[in-house]
DNA sequence: AAGACGGGGTC
DNA sequence: GACCCAGTCTT
């Protein structure tokens, strides 16, 4: 059984109409290729066509302003995709002309590109004979040959990458790259894969070893940490709320959010305002504090489980840079924040 | 080499 | 709750 031929063979018969499917222009491809990445085409292709519409060309998101391209990006998570992007395209229309690098070799020097994007973009753009290893190829791979070397260790990435590369169909790259990640994807599925209808279940080594459900092997990583975060909304009797950008290291770089209270236990309405009575933001000025969330929120992350409460603070007026909050919606917000605005009915207020 | 980084989906 | 997704970057 040749395993490129039958791969590329059932490619021909099972893949799906995808709008990046139909160009190989690299700026399209690299957009979707970043929109991809832990991201399932499910997921993203909404969000591929609407960045395509909105910035048609490099030049178009080159010259968006980034809070711009962060509300484009807004609910897709991993928001440092978004701001490599826009780096990225800034770089590509300012250095290079707006000239899209052309070989695996220089694509992978950009911001926010790894060995799977270079690959995918050189081979597809460029018919560079250079092997993809995704999520769908490590698992196709360590099932079809019986590899239990971990895909999430540096042995495993330089293993299967080396065997890609020998598999692949030097004379068509792009269409053996995207064949095999299909297949991943629609047939040798993480979870009751279709091994019955597989064209490939004759020479399986993991399917005659009975291993389907064990394979890949995957070193664990460590499970996420709880944390109590209270936002304060505030509104003023004018119409306005406080919106803080995030700077810094973590979890939503250059994203909006209510001021926000970390506290090390959930906390109460009473310990709450007793922290405020020393808040800059509220020194000197009355307000009223109210819970709106009885039960705390919880938004799970891949790190960090976040127990979440809003607090309605009303007050005469605000003392710090505040927005107009029929603005809000302008502003680029982590989901869990886009969530609570659009249950919590400002106009009513 | 190990962690951080999101949100949606499946079982 | 555990695992997965057209991975990459930082420490």
């Amino acid at each position: 059984m040749n395993f490129t031929r039958t791969i590329i063979h059932w490619y021909s018969i099972n893949k799906r109409s995808l709008p990046w499917r139909e160009t190989q222009n690299p700026y399209k491809i690299w957009l979707s290729e970043i929109i991809l990445q832990q991201t399932q085409v499910k997921q993203g292709l909404p969000y591929y066509e609407a960045f395509v519409s909105k910035y048609p060309t490099i030049f178009k998101l080159a010259n968006a302003p980034e809070s711009e391209v962060l509300k484009l990006w807004q609910g897709l998570g991993y928001y440092s995709r978004a701001r490599n992007l826009h780096t990225t395209a800034k770089y590509i229309v300012n250095e290079l002309q707006g000239e899209f690098p052309n070989t695996y070799k220089d694509i992978i020097k950009l911001k926010g590109v790894g060995d799977y994007t270079a690959s995918a973009i050189a081979s597809i753009c460029f018919n560079e004979v250079t092997a993809v290893v995704d999520g769908n190829v490590y698992r196709a791979l360590s099932r079809y040959f019986n590899i239990n070397t971990p895909i999430n260790s540096t042995k495993g990435a330089k293993e299967f990458k080396i065997l890609a590369q020998e598999l692949i169909d030097k004379t068509q790259p792009a269409t053996f790259n995207q064949a095999i990640m299909e297949f991943g994807a629609k047939q040798c599925k993480p979870k009751n894969p279709n091994c019955q209808n597989c064209p490939l279940n004759t020479s399986c080594l993991a399917l005659s070893k009975q291993k389907i459900d064990q394979l890949p092997v995957k070193l664990k990583t460590a499970k996420a940490q709880k944390k109590h975060f209270n936002f304060l909304v505030f509104i003023s009797n004018d119409g306005k709320t406080l919106l803080e950008k995030r700077e810094g290291k973590g979890i939503w770089q250059n994203l909006y959010q209510f001021p926000l209270i970390e506290t090390e236990k959930s906390t109460n309405e009473k310990i709450l305002r007793n922290t405020l009575k020393n808040n800059v933001l509220l020194n000197n000025l009355k307000f009223e504090l109210t819970l709106y969330n009885s039960k705390p929120i919880v938004h799970k992350l891949s790190h960090q489980h976040l127990y979440t409460k809003f607090w309605i603070i009303t007050v005469e007026n605000i003392n710090a840079e505040s927005i107009s909050i029929k603005d809000i919606n302008h502003y680029p917000v982590p989901i869990l924040i886009e969530n609570f605005i659009e249950s919590f009915n400002f106009d009513l207020v």
